[in-house]
Order: C-alpha cells, then sequence, then structure tokens
DNA sequence: GTCTATAAGCGGATAGAC
DNA sequence: GTCTATCCGCTTATAGAC
C-alpha cells in the first residue's frame, strides 16, 4: 500500500511497481493497462505483483497516491518570501512555460487516472485531497499578502478556487486537446488578474 | 457515423444506439463500458450493432460527437443583446449553480471522455473543436463588448482563454472531486473578474 | 436489420513448485 | 518472493439463419 522512502539508494520492490506502472501507463493509456502491461515493463511475473497488492484495484489506488505525492514534491515547494513571488512560482511550476519530460509525464499520468475519480471514490477522495492542498497553499499566500498589507483586502478562499481552477483547466486543455497556444494565453491572464485583485493595477 | 436530425418524432437506430450509449457509460463509466452493456440498455442484440458500426471504437468516436452536439446545444444559445448579460449567460449555462439530471449526466460522460483524448487522436480533435468553439464563442462576444464601447480595450483571446479554462477546471472538479463549494466559489470570482477586467470595477 | 451461436483471445486472479 | 501453469469469465467480433 505505502511505498517507503527511507534513506535513499536501493527501491524497494514496491518503488520498482510503482515506477513500472507509470511507464506502463504512460505507454497504453489507463483503459489499456493491465498487469500483464506492468509486468512487463520491470521484468517480472505477473503473479508477483499479486504478491504485493491484493487485486489490481489496490494496485492502482496505491499507485494514484504514489503518484500524487510526486506531483506535489513536484509543484509545492515554495521557496520565495514575497507573497506575489510565491504566488508566481506556483503558477510557474503548475503552468510551465516549457515543460520537461518528467512535467510532461506527471500531467499525462495525472489527467487520465482524474477521470476514472468519477466512477471510483477512493480515487474521487484523493483528487479532493490534492485540490484541497493546492486551495489552501494559494489561499495561506494570499491571506499572508492580505495581512501584511501587499494585497487589497480580497476573500482568499475565492481568490484560491479561481486561480486552482483556472490552472487545472489549462493543464487538461494541455493534457486532452490541440491548442498549443492555449496555456500561454491562461498564463499571461492569470497573471494580469493575479495583479490587478491583489494590487489594484491593471 | 451521423445521427439524422431531420424533423422530428421517430428515433433512427442509430439515435437508440446513441441514447442506449449514453445510459450505459451513465452506468458503468467508460472503463467497464461494454458492446454488451449497449445493448443491454436498449433491448437489442450485441450482433446488431456491428451491422451499424464497425467496431467499438467506431461507436464510440460517433458517441462523441453525438454528446458534443448535445453539449454545444445545452450551452451555446445566446439570445441576450447586452454583450455582458450573454457572458453571463454563457458562464450560467457552463456552471450552472444549480445543475438539472441532464446537465450532471452530460457533464459526467463529458468528463469522463475527455481523459481518454490524452491518448486517441480522433478525441483529441473533438475535443479541441469543442474548446474551440467555446473560446470563439466567448471572444466573440467580448470583442463585440470591445467595439461598441461597453468594454475597455482588453485582449479579448486572452479574456476568452481564462474564462474557458476557469469554467472546464470548475467542471472538472464538480465531478473528479468532492469539493462541492468550489464551482458557485468559481462563479462568484469569475464574475468578479469580468466586471473589473471588461469594465474596470471592483 | 436483427437474431442466435460461437469463435478467439485477453483479462484478472489463483495454485503450487522452488 | 518469485516463478510457471492454468482457470475461467468476459470481451470484441464474425457466421449464418431468418
Amino acid at each position: 500500500m505505502n511505498a517507503d522512502q527511507s534513506g535513499e539508494e536501493p527501491p524497494t520492490t514496491e518503488e520498482r511497481i510503482m515506477e513500472a506502472t507509470f511507464r506502463a501507463l504512460l505507454k497504453h493509456g489507463y483503459n489499456d493497462l493491465s498487469i500483464a502491461n506492468i509486468a512487463d515493463e520491470f521484468e517480472m511475473s505477473k503473479s508477483s505483483l499479486y504478491y504485493h497488492y491484493d487485486s489490481k484495484d489496490d494496485l492502482l489506488v496505491a499507485f494514484l497516491g504514489f503518484a500524487s505525492d510526486r506531483f506535489e514534491e513536484a509543484v509545492l515547494s515554495t521557496p520565495e518570501d514575497d507573497p506575489m513571488a510565491n504566488l508566481e512560482h506556483i503558477v510557474e511550476k503548475l503552468l510551465p512555460i516549457q515543460l520537461n519530460e518528467e512535467q510532461e509525464a506527471i500531467g499525462t499520468v495525472m489527467s487520465e487516472l482524474r477521470s476514472e475519480a468519477v466512477t471510483n471514490e477512493a480515487f474521487r477522495e484523493q483528487f479532493t485531497e490534492m485540490d484541497d492542498l493546492l486551495v489552501d497553499t494559494v489561499r495561506d499566500i494570499v491571506e499572508r499578502g492580505v495581512e501584511d498589507g501587499s494585497f487589497r483586502e480580497v476573500d482568499p478562499t475565492r481568490v484560491a478556487e479561481h486561480v486552482v481552477a483556472t490552472v487545472n483547466g489549462a493543464r487538461a486543455s494541455r493534457t486532452t486537446t490541440n491548442r498549443d497556444q492555449a496555456p500561454a494565453a491562461v498564463r499571461v491572464s492569470l497573471a494580469s488578474y493575479l495583479d490587478s485583485t491583489l494590487r489594484g493595477r491593471q
């Protein structure tokens, strides 16, 4: 169920399974993902997977947890001091102008997994947690800005929900359409939204 | 491939198949959707479906076209004269405060189908078209407002991309999370964004 | 156009040896 | 812990009667 992350170095079998699942998912897509696909990705037999997980569903729920951790690690490092710089930093992480391979892979996989949340309650709860975490993070930054006087007296929750919805929509457009120019346009518009909403310029 | 909508009344077999697919999809979800599920939904044998469509994939592509038409019909009626009222009308259609059964069903199905666009090029093109249509519709309204002087001199494409990304993100949150309060918060924030961006108030 | 019957294969999952 | 072998149900798809 959970992947050890003791110190470093020798990956546990569970970690190797998660990595194999990641690759299989990228290669075949969620709908064509099978236990055999996963086993192929790290030279292990199908039945060994059943030693570590009770069922395919069990394995996939574990994988979603693993993928969420990756996503959160990649996104939620906020080293800046200035609230606005902090917001810009998060938006840049969520909606990079040029994404690297790792970012693209995580985005693709998350996008495929998200639709499973429509019908699978365990998945739904995990995505609820992820979006809650994002909103809370943005909200805290906005709150800090309001308190220290660098932002106007806005409703921090409302702004945070807006930012997260916009970013999620733009991320979905990246993975599910050929509208290549859209994410950049949204980035620009989001920056101007934050500037005008939080600092009253335009 | 295409569903006749000649005048009205007696549905063609293709239309009945599309309706059955709709119900089967709601009942079982995309991943557990089978030809047998669909046949069960309108009391017809599996093999008859193969008389009308060459393969399951063929049927699903046809269904996506059918579902897109439904979605567009439901969303893109813009009877208002005033540009701002027009925008509010579209946002209300896309992000209703209280959704009825039909709206919820379309939203659910579209959300499940969208993830298939990650790996299926035919699906991807259809979602590209849909988002293009949405963005174009919003952009045209903003352009009209700028031209007739009721809106400020904004970049209409940028505003349209922002609105569509935000709405799509909020719609996804409705179908894939338990964050029940999010869509309403986004609605409020979007209204205030449009007001301040297009009319310079806040 | 719709049916019954069935092919052919893949899927998840288990048994039992090592 | 990992393997080979196997079960069995369900899936897509086709053949051929009506």
